[in-house]
RNA sequence: GGCCUGUUCGUCCAGUGGUUAGGACGCGGCCCUUUCACGGCUGAAACACGGGUUCGAAUCCCGUACGGGUCACCA
């Protein structure tokens, strides 16, 4: 039976195919898993999600994870996808190690890895299929598919086309022959073998067992362009790919045993199959899974303008799969996460919910353990991409920029203040000559409503007193002996006791200079702050102030 | 609607027949303190519901409710 949708080179036989992707010589043990998106715009954190864990599944064991592009659905492709696709899977250090390594670059042996440029190896497979009689033409349009939904409906019966539903299943020879001649757009289906009543069970990585009905759907497996379909797809690919555990998210369990039905009549064995909950978000009283559509928090694009450092994003997402991990990240702090083992079998079998403020912390703390310099190169590569007059400013004296990232950030607490790069503008901006001018008009206002007012003189007498030799408790006291002589006292005690006698107190006075040096009452510790001002834009700030 | 699947604090997870049901994030309070963070202490907060089985059930079984997925020539 020769048709014109399967192309000449469609002639591959199953075992020349076996021969061409042969089993992969791996240790014992070992897993091969694969990341297979289509190229449809953009890349989902789910994907990122998934990509993850068969990764790690991968890895851990000594095995391979490779990159799969499913563009069988040609009206549906975006340009520039994969390129942006790699590019994500290379920001959070989960590049493939085969498969489409760059845009239009393939490594592996088991390509090529681009399911449009695999045609004749399906077609190969359908032909298998055909002459064996598991699969055959059907001719049937699109009207009269919907004609079948609608008597189904009237007949309450489940809808699709299988049994004696499926019109085009045993025509003959002679019919299918007039068809074909008539120019007649057709498909190619599996002639499933499921029974009426039958159930199997079918393992599942996660969930262990699950019993379905056996599929009796005669699914569409080469569509009218002689594209397959997923269905197809997966199978053939996951075969002569040898995949060993193919981890995809879990709208794919209904179509499990139709999936197992095609391995069965290829006689192949099928690989494990880890079905895993998406990631999902509240929406109102009920939760969906995270969408493109509406939740810009569903694209990895959204992460990296954020500025979300890459190990914050991935060990969020370790959080998810195994919550376990917190408790580990606490026992090994400094460790490579790459050296936490997760487990297929322990995953969730519920949809996380997607928790910002969790992702946050999870962040502070990264952060809150990087030195200054990896902030430093971090934010900075960040700016370049995302904010470039910060970019400018942020890199133009290095040396000063690590110093303002390096407050509080040495000895046994360092300060967690910074959550994603992109609020490092606003954070530590007045360092920044030009920022700080900018601030002035808020500033002017902000000072002049500090209650209780500052008195004058005294930021004139600071400025021509200021020591930047002074060390931390030095310039404490010479910075409270010199409050006192302006009324403002040592501590909070000392005012409590007698509160009549004094302007205010020392926190009060360290105010006073916090928002003429900052523009904000809210900074990290004064004196490294001076410190890393230095004294002329200290002496600067209080002068033209005062 | 059929089928599949899920349901422990608001959230993420521990827990696999006997626990005062534990931790983390978030939230409240207190302490530390030159502000803010950090850190420490502390508080509120959960086994969806109903039946069984059992001396005993968050854990096992059945049902109910409520979510989610799926029923395309999309993946």
């Amino acid at each position: 039976m020769d048709h014109n949708i399967f192309t000449p080179e469609a002639a591959f036989t199953l075992d020349e195919l076996e021969a061409r992707f042969p089993p992969r010589d791996l240790p014992d043990g070992a897993r091969v898993t694969r990341f297979g998106p289509s190229p449809t715009g953009s890349m989902h954190i789910g994907g990122l999600y998934t990509s993850l864990v068969s990764r790690r599944v991968a890895h851990q064991s000594g095995g391979v994870f490779y990159l799969r592009i499913e563009d069988t659905d040609k009206k549906r492709e975006v340009e520039g996808t994969t390129g942006l696709i790699l590019a994500s899977l290379a920001t959070y250090g989960l590049s493939p190690d085969e498969g489409e390594i760059e845009d239009g670059k393939e490594e592996g042996g088991y390509g090529p890895y681009r399911q449009s440029l695999r045609k004749p190896i399906y077609q190969s497979c359908v032909r298998w299929l055909l002459e064996q009689g598991h699969a055959y033409p059907c001719f049937a349009s699109a009207e009269e598919l919907q004609a079948l939904r609608d008597a189904q409906a009237k007949h309450k019966v489940p809808p699709g086309y299988w049994g004696t539903w499926a019109i085009w299943r045993d025509k003959t020879a002679a019919d299918v022959d007039a068809a074909l001649g008539a120019g007649q757009p057709f498909v190619i289906r599996l002639r499933s073998t499921g029974g009426r009543d039958e159930r199997i069970t079918l393992p599942d990585t996660i969930r262990e067992n699950i019993e379905f009905p056996a599929n009796q759907t005669d699914v569409v497996l080469l569509k009218a362009d002689g594209m397959p379909t997923y269905h197809l797809a997966h199978v053939v690919d996951d075969h002569f790919m040898r995949t060993t555990d193919v981890v995809r998210g879990n709208e794919w369990l209904a179509s499990y045993p139709m999936h197992a039905e095609m391995f069965q009549l290829f006689g192949w064995a099928p690989p494990r199959f880890a079905h895993i909950s998406p990631i999902e978000k509240n929406d109102g009283s009920s939760r969906r899974k995270l969408s493109k559509r509406s939740d810009p928090e569903a694209s990895v694009g959204w992460y990296m303008e954020a500025g979300y450092p890459r190990q914050a994003v991935i060990e969020y997402l370790l959080n998810l799969i195994d919550g376990r991990f917190e408790d580990w990240r606490g026992a090994n702090q400094g460790v490579s996460n790459e050296e936490f083992h997760i487990e297929l079998e322990r995953m969730n079998r519920a949809g996380a919910l997607f928790d910002l403020a969790k992702l946050d912390s999870v962040s502070r703390d990264l952060v809150g353990a990087m030195s200054a310099k990896a902030v430093y190169d971090a934010a900075l590569a960040w700016a370049r991409d995302h904010a470039t007059d910060f970019a400018a400013r942020f890199g133009a004296d290095a040396a000063y920029a690590q110093a303002i990232l390096d407050i509080e950030r040495h000895g046994e607490r360092p300060r967690k203040d910074i959550v994603r790069w992109s609020d490092l503008p606003a954070d530590i901006g007045y360092f920044f000559d030009d920022i700080y001018a900018a601030m002035q008009p808020a500033t002017q206002a902000a000072l002049a409503a500090i209650q209780p007012a500052a008195p004058a003189g005294m930021l004139a007498a600071i400025a021509s007193a200021y020591d930047p030799a002074l060390d931390r408790d030095g310039w404490l006291e010479w910075l409270r002996a010199l409050g006192l002589s302006f009324g403002y006292a040592p501590n909070v005690k000392a005012f409590k006791a007698a509160p009549d006698e004094f302007r205010g107190h020392f926190g009060d006075l360290a105010g006073v200079l916090r928002v003429v040096l900052a523009g904000r009452r809210n900074t990290p510790d004064l004196f490294e702050v001076m410190q890393v001002l230095g004294k002329d834009r200290v002496v600067a700030r209080l002068t033209a102030a005062s």
